[in-house]
DNA sequence: TTGGCGAGCGAAAACGTTTTCGTGTTAAAA
DNA sequence: TTTTAACACGAAAACGTTTTCGCTCGCCAA
């Protein structure tokens, strides 16, 4: 149960000084040859290797970086950290991960946790609840306290700093463009309540094809969830929904969701009413994720690229990070998004 | 951009010592009340907060523990890792994550990363590599260094540290017992190479179960899956190995599969050769996931419960560090399988 | 007057590094 | 013999805390 070996011990056993070890390890042409190797030795003996802490707090840098995410049980995020921690470590960062479970105060908590020191920037996606509120105070403190974030898939223009999004208006878009293309008259909207910022763009994107085709959207087919209803297993609801969505409107032949689970959902509910997918009814959800390859039909998706964002986002603060230019200049990255086209759509 | 404020800082705005700043903000009596105000009202003002950094490395603890597991995009290790991040978190401490990639190098490098003084302790789910080469000299060294380890889900039994594991063979004997009480008479059993250690106890609860039943093992009803395939997309040579299971073996009424991928993708398989679920033949799956739970049929599956994993590791590992009566005393908590009955068993 | 005591505060060490700036020794140059 | 330069190494500061110990008052009792 030996401690892990300091410089100090090191220099006590050899009978020389700190400095001597310490720049007898970093190679340096100071010490003589001699020296150099038995102090080497002896490290390597003792497996030495610098506390990171101590390095840490000298450097006034911790090569860590704080991420911060709703929820982590879910394809998405957890291809975004994938992406993240893939560069992180490649350019010598840890990760560290904090969950803000959608909870405005969570999400405040973890920065405050983080921001005393333990991280040199922030990389994260922000919580429902604070996108509700629009509370973005601890955003801007962050800030200017001279900690750089990067934002990523839900953020604020408002705020400077750099972001790595998707054009979410654009891949919805041009998902309901295929399924107009493909010959659907009535297609319906499956999406989240407004104040999810990419809900909104994704219900525009859909309107905007509708009227690239001359089609005026109709409210009717336009479903509005309320979140309340996803959380876990309260899906019963949406189900329901859906179904009368399907009954009091028996022209729908497309639907487009705004996210996998809520695609899964309305087939399996039209597969229940004896609809045939996708010759009587065709189904595009937004975000790839290991339920649409799997399902039944399998489902046609806009792929979001999670691990891409999550590299792009990591990429881009350790270069704000290592550049110290400080040119307060920032950028807003666009991912491509592009649809994988699967069973459920002809 | 001002920096962050330094106890430094504030003494000299005030024209005290760094000393009295300090015990001032804890509320020491050694402090004149006058002072105390002013010095916390300066503080506040300021939003001081301690340097965590600074703290960690004169506390010789950082309140943070590393999670080191194979991957991240996995609904069962994300699971724990939202468990071991709830009572951290509610403990007063960071989870900071590396993954291995499945990687022996990955798992080790990672673990060298944070053993510098970074992390108090460790909560790791083995690599596969690591467990095919049986090369666990990273694991002692870093026990044997003081630093505790808490192993789960895949943990190598002959290391002294804390685990918390499924009783996988009950488990998949349970499950295996549900289809043979549900009239099955050839149950196939898809594995994986024996070298994974769940894979092989969970193989050996399916014997059991056939034994109990005195039902003798058929070799060419156990498919052992060679892990190459399953990497990302190579999952159709998979379908072609089931499916001339199937073709081959035209008997099998019921399969037991140890995970949900194989399970949903050997459903799949079945519905295409034109067999009813369940009534020609019912499935049961090893860990419940979102496949199982939205697939159609939904997927009877075994429950490992990732959450309550994390939620102990986490629990064992900081009472471990918050005891300082070092009694070399390790615990290996068994968590419940339960079998969730979905629509893929009669 | 002296001694003692408590209140209020500061100096300094410690955590483990790196780095700058000496300093002493030796060998070469003057 | 003296000066100089190279060489090899050590002392100390710094990063930001906390904490122990000691110091200086002022006051009270003897």
């Amino acid at each position: 149960m030996k401690r892990k070996i300091t410089l100090k011990q090191i220099a006590k056993e050899l009978d020389v000084s700190i400095s001597t070890v310490s720049k007898a390890l970093r190679n340096s042409i100071e010490i003589s040859e001699d020296t150099r190797e038995k102090v080497q030795a002896f490290a390597k003996l003792y497996n030495y290797r610098p506390n990171n802490i101590a390095l840490s707090l000298k450097n006034r840098k911790t090569k860590t970086i704080g991420v911060i995410i709703p929820e982590i049980v879910h394809h998405f995020f957890s291809k975004v950290i994938q992406g993240i921690e893939l560069v992180a470590n490649k350019r010598g960062y840890n990760v560290i991960v904090g969950l803000s479970n959608e909870s405005f105060a969570k999400e405040v908590i973890n920065m405050q946790m983080l921001a005393n020191g333990s991280i040199d920037g922030f990389i994260l996606s922000i919580a429902k609840e604070t996108l509700q509120q629009q509370d973005y105070h601890h955003f801007n403190e962050t800030i200017s306290q001279g900690m750089p974030i990067v934002m990523f898939d839900r953020v604020i223009h408002e705020i400077n700093c750099d972001k790595v999004i998707i054009d979410d208006m654009k891949g919805s878009k041009n998902a309901v463009d295929k399924l107009l293309r493909n010959g659907c008259k009535n297609v319906a909207i499956i999406t989240t309540k407004d104040y999810v910022s990419v809900g909104r763009l994704r219900t525009q994107g859909y309107l905007q094809a509708l009227e690239e085709y001359k089609m005026s959207p109709d409210a009717k087919l336009i479903l509005k969830v309320d979140d309340e209803l996803v959380s876990e297993d309260h899906l019963d609801s949406l189900e329901v929904e859906i179904e009368s969505l399907f009954k009091e409107n028996q022209n729908i032949d497309g639907v487009f969701a705004v996210n996998e689970l809520y695609a899964i959902i309305a087939m399996k509910v039209a597969r229940k009413m004896g609809l045939k997918i996708p010759d009587d009814i065709q189904f595009i959800g937004f975000t790839d994720g290991v339920l649409s390859k799997h399902a039944t039909p399998s489902l046609t998706t806009v792929s979001q690229h999670g691990q891409q964002m999550g590299e792009k986002a990591a990429d881009l603060l350790i270069n704000k990070l290592e550049n110290e230019e400080e040119e307060e200049f920032f950028e807003t990255i666009v991912i491509e998004t592009n649809l994988i086209e699967r069973e459920s759509t002809k």
